[in-house]
DNA sequence: CTGTTCAAG
DNA sequence: CTTTCTTGAACAG
């Protein structure tokens, strides 16, 4: 047949993965909006639980997804913020998203949910590993752009930045790693670029984070977890299992517990336990603590007697189920994800609202529930769909869509639109007279076109949420509900679905991106200037391999024209020569050439005196094709 | 295409 | 497998 594992289980450590994770991301973004909060036991609400919590509440024993009363009796005096609008949150999240995937060169960054990024960061290592001077590792120089050599980092080169896995890992294991592949430089070159975007997003952004290094994202997102907030850690190698011991990879992964592995969800990790354990089921704790814990870990699988890909096909394959799913939890397993980091999106592909009810089950209720849905969901469309439009170069350009008021300059404009509208609700399972208990706590739904009178820029959410509710919503929601009475909603879902891009989004949307990196990367820039190099100390302000007015020049040309700063750049500024080394002189910028080893290189080409650890890009500059 | 299920935080 | 509020992928029909 067709299926043999050793083909889907050859490992690829080609890869650098760097996964974030904000430390307590809900309560994180109060505490900026009120740092006060920060010192204080904080705790988010929705509805009737805790969703997150500040370490400091943790410390006075608050944890996540606590009922409120509970953490109210146990911390009296936990400042409880309501959490249920996720707008500060999605804003956040966006910013500091933003704000990360400007560093990727391969524009390969993907959001997990409000508070998870992974960076594909492979091309900026195997960069870096070439421009490596290998006589001066102590001071090294990570660069952050191909073209601007003066844009980067000092770092000791001869350590990883912060915590590793295994902990106790010997120097000779490492070394041996290190011999036989590149792939131990790889990570700690991953490691410093980590926690330098680390620092930043902290010192820029204000969101301290945890993450993890490896080369897949399932191994990257696991390991981040071993040093909790503010860390980050790096799985060493080797990768693979050799005369000398067992991978790390498994023996990291084996301690896991198998519902643990993202991609294995409570479903497939209840079939998987059910296996091993050879009796049916075992329920995890559905209340607090001190449950039986049946813990199924991942080597229990792996090792589990004829265990591979085709008893994971008998036991997870079938109807309803993804084609591959054996192969790929066999994989994960094995420590294998072959995932890619996804690319940016433009748009997100649909956008819902929900609430949940204790009681909803009168039609007046329900109307009223729909209209203020259907407001935010209007409201979220505009923002997340739609663009200001500048225009001075209206005169003579047809716009069909065009709704400008008159005298304006500048209009809403959207940039995709949703074709469907779906309307979901989650019955409570109606009580049966003989006492039997229906367990669906499953949601229901229905759907339509979506009406175009949404799209109209001009009339006010008001009175198109009240037209949407009348004629669309109320239709849908007898669609769901036939019967006039007798259901009760525990929640409503209202949902904008398959939303598809419109002509104006391709041109507008780039532009919009662009502008945004000058912005960002001005802002940057300005803190970038050149300052005391101390190559020494490993969390230095970038510095520029140019003497002070030279490398400031060179800022400046950069900050007018950051995405195409090529050789033309630095060749008006390199006219200035002689300004140039005087001011280098004078400004006394490195003290002597003892404290900073390296001064020695002057450029043939162009006379510019070069630190060791800026050679190899200084050449590299002169090599740049006009 | 519509509606459901699973997984993620 | 539930609390909350979302988003995305994949499947059946």
């Amino acid at each position: 047949m067709a299926a043999f594992p050793t083909k889907a289980l050859k490992r690829d450590d080609t890869r650098l993965i760097i996964h974030f994770d904000y430390d307590c991301f809900y309560a994180a973004v109060f505490e900026k909006e009120d740092p006060k909060l920060r010192y204080l036991p904080l705790a988010v609400q929705q509805k009737q639980i805790i969703v997150t919590c500040n370490y400091e509440a943790r410390r006075q024993g608050l944890h996540k997804l606590q009922r409120v009363t509970e953490a109210r009796k146990t911390c009296p005096n936990a400042i409880i913020m309501l959490g249920e609008d996720l707008t500060r949150f999605r804003n956040a999240s966006k910013e500091n998203y933003d704000f990360l995937k400007r560093f990727a060169w391969s524009g390969r960054a993907e959001r997990l949910g409000f508070d998870e990024v992974f960076i594909d960061v492979t091309d900026m290592v195997d960069y870096n590993l070439e421009m490596l001077n290998s006589h001066t590792l102590q001071s090294s120089f990570f660069h952050l752009s191909r073209n601007d050599p003066t844009l980067g980092f000092a770092f000791d080169c001869s350590n990883i930045a912060g915590d590793v896995v295994p902990e106790n890992q010997t120097v000779t294991d490492t070394a041996m790693g290190q011999a036989t592949s590149s792939l131990y430089i790889r990570l700690l070159l991953g490691s410093h670029l980590a926690q330098h975007l680390r620092y930043q997003l902290e010192e820029h952004q204000g969101y301290s984070s945890t993450v993890g290094i490896s080369t897949s994202k399932l191994i990257s997102k696991l390991v981040g977890n071993v040093n909790k907030p503010k860390g980050q850690t790096t799985l060493l190698p080797p990768y693979t299992s050799s005369d000398h011991g067992e991978s790390n990879i498994t023996l990291f992964l084996d301690e896991h517990d198998i519902g643990k592995i993202p991609g294995i969800g409570f479903k497939t990790a209840q079939k998987i336990r059910g296996h091993v354990l050879a009796h049916p089921a075992a329920i995890d704790h559905g209340l607090v603590y001190g449950g039986t814990e049946e813990n199924v870990k991942v080597r229990d699988v792996r090792l589990f007697p004829s265990m591979g890909v085709e008893v994971l096909e008998k036991l997870l394959g079938g109807s309803g189920s993804p084609k591959d799913i054996a192969i790929r939890v066999w994989s994960l397993i094995n420590g294998i994800d072959t995932s890619e980091v996804g690319r940016a999106r433009e748009v997100p592909q649909q956008i819902s609202i929900e609430d949940s009810y204790i009681r909803l089950d009168a039609m007046a209720e329900v109307e009223r529930e729909l209209k203020l849905l259907s407001r935010s969901l209007l409201s979220r469309m505009r923002i997340d769909l739609s663009c200001v439009e500048e225009h001075e170069d209206m005169l003579g350009e047809r716009r069909g869509t065009e709704r400008a008021t008159n005298g304006n300059r500048s209009s809403r404009q959207w940039l995709a639109y949703p074709k469907t509208l779906r309307l979901t609700t989650r019955p409570r399972p109606a009580r049966n007279p003989d006492g039997t208990r229906s367990r669906t706590f499953n949601r229901i739904s229905r759907s339509c076109d979506m009406p175009p009178l949404v799209l109209n820029l001009s009339s006010s959410i008001e009175d198109q949420s009240e037209v949407l509710v009348r004629e669309t919503l109320i239709p849908l929601f007898h669609k769901l509900h036939p019967e006039k009475s007798g259901w009760d909603l525990s929640l409503m879902n209202l949902c904008a679905a398959s939303i598809s891009l419109t002509a104006a989004s391709s041109k507008d949307g780039a532009g919009r991106d662009i502008s945004k990196m000058l912005k960002l990367q001005q802002r940057v820039l300005k803190d970038w200037k050149v300052e005391e190099p101390n190559a020494e100390e490993l969390d230095a302000p970038p510095v520029s391999i140019y003497p002070a007015n030279f490398g400031e020049g060179a800022v400046e040309a950069v900050e007018n024209k950051p995405l195409v700063a090529t050789k033309d750049t630095f060749l008006v500024a390199d006219s200035q020569d002689e300004a140039t080394s005087e001011t280098y002189e004078n400004d006394n910028i490195w003290e002597s050439d003892d404290e900073v080893p390296g001064l020695g290189y002057t450029c043939t080409k162009c006379g510019l005196a070069v630190p060791d650890f800026a050679i190899t890009a200084h050449e590299r500059f002169h090599d740049l094709p006009d």
